[in-house]
RNA sequence: GCCCCCAUCGACUAGCGGCCUAGGUCACCACUCUUUCAAGGUGGUAGCGCCGGUUCGAUUCCGGCUGGGGGCGCCA
């Protein structure tokens, strides 16, 4: 049975790049109906956050991935969350000090801080000095009550990652150093805490950015030391932002957090994220998530990093926003319209004719939000105008214009749009008018808009009353 | 400083020695549709980092260089 992990540290909202692994992992894990696994490494007790931790299973979920084992649902081999687990960590620990393949290490930062630059040694960091001490030494740094950390004795041979993704790859003997696995607070360093859960969870394909590559061979000693063979790595590329450096705050929204704030849809991200570093055969770039568990492999992953591209989301994005039907984004779209002013009973009482606007400007919204911004002029009781626009349509002879129109508008019927469309357009024939001098004018004094959808529809939706209404304000405006 | 990974259009990628005159998608440009903004349709610009090998033949295999990314913490 296949059983792979996705280990978020609660330190911050879910990043876009560990939503690409834990989606990885996920897909992978499903494909090959295995487990996935939620475990939260929480062990840097410093900038762990419970809220972090609850943020990120909320948007673990929303994007559309589900576990099998976590800190939320148990499992067999829990817990999940690193700081219950300290007994385990420690017990191991242990097993390597007595069988000494691990030692105490009694220096102070600032005597490791000057013993490294004094060697100028070839390995940046621990010159392993605290691996043959004399019991006096050890003694006299216990009076002065130093607490020790416990550092990994490495053994001087070379270590070979056999990677699903890059292949073999070797890291020579003597290229690392004693490193530490507990420390001085008796809690284990990410280096063990990662071997002993993934040791005890029995993980059989550990699926992580290649950040973790060059850490690998430190893991894999462990698992000798203790007796294992490692499970599989795939180390899979990472993601970039725009200029080719990791994916910062620079580059926009990088938590999957702010996305779905900005009106971003999950099918769309997941989308998206499944097809960077990873692609199928076939030019295909829609996939469902059926399609896409049922097509990944490890092996369609790209060795090279690939950069987040928030253009290309948006186009994948504007693909999802069609597929869905009106009533589904009215209801996706409610908490955006709330959030602009539009009460609840508000919203359902225009149930109807915002679903019929979201109909008619489908293929125009890019995301939820913009849903408030097309659709919401249809509802408001009040007509802003942009005065700066207003300014253009402030002569004699739209005066006019809009004056016929109205009176027009008040005799048509039926009240619908093949029928409102024939009466203006003959009316800007008998007029010798330019259609477009008319039907430009007229949708801002109808909606204060510039753009949006047909305008004969819109007039028909809108309803003869408040057209009427809105025309004789907009006429009061223009002879302020 | 040492170690590791990577290298096809601006971006995501296909390619696994001859099917390549290098294909698809986004973006971009042009045209088209159109009452606006879009969306759509059609067409187009654009790429194998460089230098050596191997081979009858290299985008594809090997080496070097260059460039980019990552690691070397009592962070994960």
């Amino acid at each position: 049975m296949i059983r792979v992990r996705f280990a978020p540290s609660p330190t911050g909202f879910l990043h876009i790049g560990n939503a690409r692994t834990a989606l990885f992992n996920y897909l992978f894990a499903r494909k090959n109906k295995g487990i996935f696994i939620l475990r939260i490494e929480d062990t840097d007790t410093e900038r762990s956050k419970k809220e972090y931790e609850e943020s990120i299973i909320e948007d673990l979920k929303w994007l559309g991935l589900s576990w099998d084992e976590g800190p939320d649902i148990g499992g067999l081999f829990g817990s999940y969350r690193q700081t219950e687990r300290l007994h385990l960590y420690r017990e191991y620990a242990e097993k390597l000090l007595s069988e000494g393949k691990a030692y105490k290490c009694w220096c102070t930062k600032d005597e490791l801080e000057k013993r490294i630059t004094d060697a100028k040694q070839k390995v940046a960091g621990y010159d392993n000095y605290c691996r043959n001490l004399t019991e006096s030494q050890i003694s006299r740094f216990k009076e002065e009550g130093r607490k020790p950390v416990i550092r990994f004795k490495v053994p001087e041979k070379d270590v070979v990652v056999n990677d699903i993704i890059r292949g073999s790859v070797i890291f020579e003997a003597g290229s690392l150093n004693d490193f530490v696995i507990m420390k001085s607070n008796n809690i284990p360093t990410f280096h063990f805490a990662v071997v002993i859960d993934d040791l005890t969870m029995k993980i059989t394909h550990v699926i992580r950015g290649e950040d973790h590559l060059s850490n690998t061979p430190k893991h894999i000693l462990i698992f000798e030391s203790l007796g294992y063979t490692a499970p599989y790595f795939a180390h899979m590329s990472m993601t970039l932002g725009k200029d080719r450096t990791r994916l910062s705050k620079r580059h926009g929204a990088t938590s999957v957090r702010q996305y779905r704030e900005n009106g971003y849809l999950a099918e769309a991200m997941f989308n998206y994220l499944a097809l960077l570093g990873w692609s199928s055969k076939d030019n295909q770039e829609i996939f469902s998530k059926d399609e896409l568990i049922e097509q990944f492999s490890l092996q369609g992953c790209n060795k090279s990093n690939a950069i987040f591209d928030p253009v290309k989301l948006l186009w994948m994005h504007s693909q999802y926003m069609k597929m869905k039907s009106a009533s589904e984004i009215f209801t996706l779209a409610i908490p955006f319209l709330k959030n602009v002013g539009f009460s609840d009973e508000k919203l359902q009482q225009n149930k109807e004719i915002i679903e019929k606007v979201i109909e008619m400007e489908k293929e125009k919204l890019k995301t939820l939000l913009d849903v408030p911004e097309r659709t919401g002029y249809f509802i408001t009781e009040n007509v802003l105008w942009d005065p700066e626009i207003i300014k253009k349509f402030k002569s004699p002879n739209n005066k006019k214009i809009f004056s016929e129109i109205e009176q027009l508008l008040e005799i048509v019927e039926p009240f619908e749009k093949t029928k409102i469309e024939e009466n203006i357009r003959k009316y800007c024939q008998d007029r010798n008018l330019k259609t477009s001098d008319v039907f430009h004018p007229l949708r801002f004094a109808l909606t204060g808009q510039t753009k949006g959808a047909g305008l004969f529809e819109l007039i028909e939706l809108l309803g003869k009353q408040k057209s009427i209404k809105r025309i004789e304000t907009f006429l009061k405006e223009i002879e302020k």
